[in-house]
DNA sequence: ATGAAAGCGCTAACAC
DNA sequence: GTGTTAGCGCTTTCAT
């Protein structure tokens, strides 16, 4: 590998002014020529590591999220990846597997590694950014807003928690059921809370039977649906708390001659892949691409300085409705 | 931050002794415990840019895909995680997004940043690995092979063509379709021919007007499934060539009322999240996450400096039929 | 505009 | 077993 001393060697300058022309510092147009086509002879590239080092800085910025294989993540960190390269930042993307010591690992790892910043999906309220935030560098919270006093990007949780129930409601369902994520994610208890908004609403009875915490996961789905058909009183309908929940359903539906909507189905958050005629399941799109692309816009404006107080950006969900019944 | 430097004062040793403590070299238990104390108190961090730096290679493996998108390279990267992170590295995603470009950067920063080596599935037979195999870095490639004289983990393509072919064949379809993804890609070739080898066993004839070749995507599938009904004599089967064109197909099907099996479908590779009845559809499943796990161990076994000769692995495809109609 | 030189934090010879 | 020291490749004062 070259170092710029092979190329200051070769073009007849000093590494000094190696270092300078790839940096955008003032250098006369003959040398900075020179130096580019010894570069390129070379096949120089600069090492990031000890420009790291020498910085105290890299140009990454570390994505964590609890679950790669969830569509919603990926479809955000596509968002985030975006507006990132347009910038000159890689990103680094992190999977912390819903786990508070693989994400505090990564979160070590960012520090260690210089990163400019982190975006952070957090595993838990549980979730400890003291260490990050102690090196001064910049995070921002996407999906999950946290009890830092950082920049946050969110989803209108009660509101599409609401709206979701509203429609099966309007559609004419009775006795409509909600499975949701863990009780102890925010986001999760927030969807929920919409659930029985517009239930109270509609002066519906709020039946804790109809009301499953679950996991985020497509097994969790499964498990709560199969639940729910098992009880003495079955629901009509039901609203999955986020997409992974609505495939598990559905899966569940299907397998019981049951497929949407002969039993109706709300989802929060695109049903991914499906294959399923969009008018027999009503959704609430999460704009999981445009959450990232604010999360990395705000991460970059205070890794170039900004210093205003922490902002939370709380993102309008898009109703895509099925025909009622 | 702290450095080595603090920890030594304050433990009252040299600093290389406290660099020994955080690698496991030979040090007197008093003194490793006055570092560790030393340490903690300082709630130091190693510098991994200065230890790479100096070590000229970092505990982190690169992984190039062509789409994050996709569950089919996301639950590859789940396996090489899962083995890497138990192995103590840890592994930055990277996402080509099927351009050179895009691909040539990310293997530049893997080369920049002193990754300790790299797993990819090039984004095309075009892409070049001159630059990081001249450093020395072993590279194992995935899901598609290379011209490089390094390690792979493939699939099992042409069979996988050719059974998913030949479960339609058996179900009583008669026109059997074939998209794939592009021509150039050497595991939509393949897939191909693997159609062409049963329709061939089966004494049908191969009409090109049934083979399309499309793009990886939801969208591909889409488009070929459309031009594939507007023929005038259009197929009674298909089979997807992965598992996004499979996603594709059926969704027209579906908005044309010809969901399967009332015209055949196959797929060469998971349906994600699907909703589908698994009875409907033939699924030759792809081993992605063991292609990952694989993958990761050629590659850790390389960068422990094993140097036998380059090895080819293919990893067998399993078929979940439908039941014939 | 350019060069000389110090130093980012760590590891690995090399001495003792 | 432990300390001293050079140096990984780069950026950035400070002179010139």
């Amino acid at each position: 590998m070259a170092t710029i001393y092979d190329v200051a060697q070769l073009a007849g300058v000093s590494p000094a002014t190696v270092s300078r022309v790839f940096n955008g510092t003032s250098v006369s147009s003959e040398k900075a020529e020179a130096v580019r086509a010894a570069a390129k002879q070379l096949k120089f590239v600069p090492n990031r590591t000890a420009r790291s080092l020498r910085r105290q800085s890299s140009e990454v910025i570390g994505l964590v999220i609890p679950d790669i294989e969830n569509p919603y993540f990926t479809e955000m960190a596509r968002g985030v990846e975006d507006v990132a390269s347009e910038a000159g930042y890689s990103v680094v993307l992190c999977n912390s597997d819903s786990e508070i010591e693989k994400e505090s690992t990564y979160l070590d790892i960012a520090i260690a590694e210089h990163m400019s910043g982190v975006i952070i999906a957090t595993a838990s309220d549980e979730s400890s950014l003291d260490g990050i935030l102690a090196t001064g560098r910049p995070v921002v919270a996407v999906d999950r807003d946290t009890d830092y006093e950082i920049d946050s990007v969110i989803m209108a949780n009660r509101a599409a928690g609401a709206a979701a129930t509203r429609e099966l409601i309007d559609a004419g369902y009775r006795r409509i059921a909600y499975i949701g994520g863990p009780a102890q994610i925010d986001t999760a208890a927030e969807r929920a809370d919409g659930w029985r908004d517009a239930l109270a609403e509609a002066d519906r009875a709020v039946e804790s039977d109809l009301l499953r915490f679950s996991t985020f996961r497509v097994d969790g789905g499964r498990a709560a649906m199969e639940e729910l058909l098992a009880l003495p009183e079955p629901p009509d309908a039901v609203v999955a708390g986020n997409n992974l929940i609505g495939v598990g359903a559905i899966q569940v539906l299907s397998e019981h001659d049951l497929t949407p909507p002969k039993l109706g189905v709300a989802v929060i958050g695109s049903l991914p892949f499906t294959t399923l005629s969009p008018k027999a399941v009503t959704v609430v799109r999460l704009p999981a691409r445009h959450m990232g692309v604010t999360a990395a816009r705000m991460l970059l404006e205070r890794i170039r300085g900004d210093v205003q107080p922490a902002r939370t950006i709380v993102l309008r969900n898009e109703l895509q409705a099925a025909t009622p019944r």
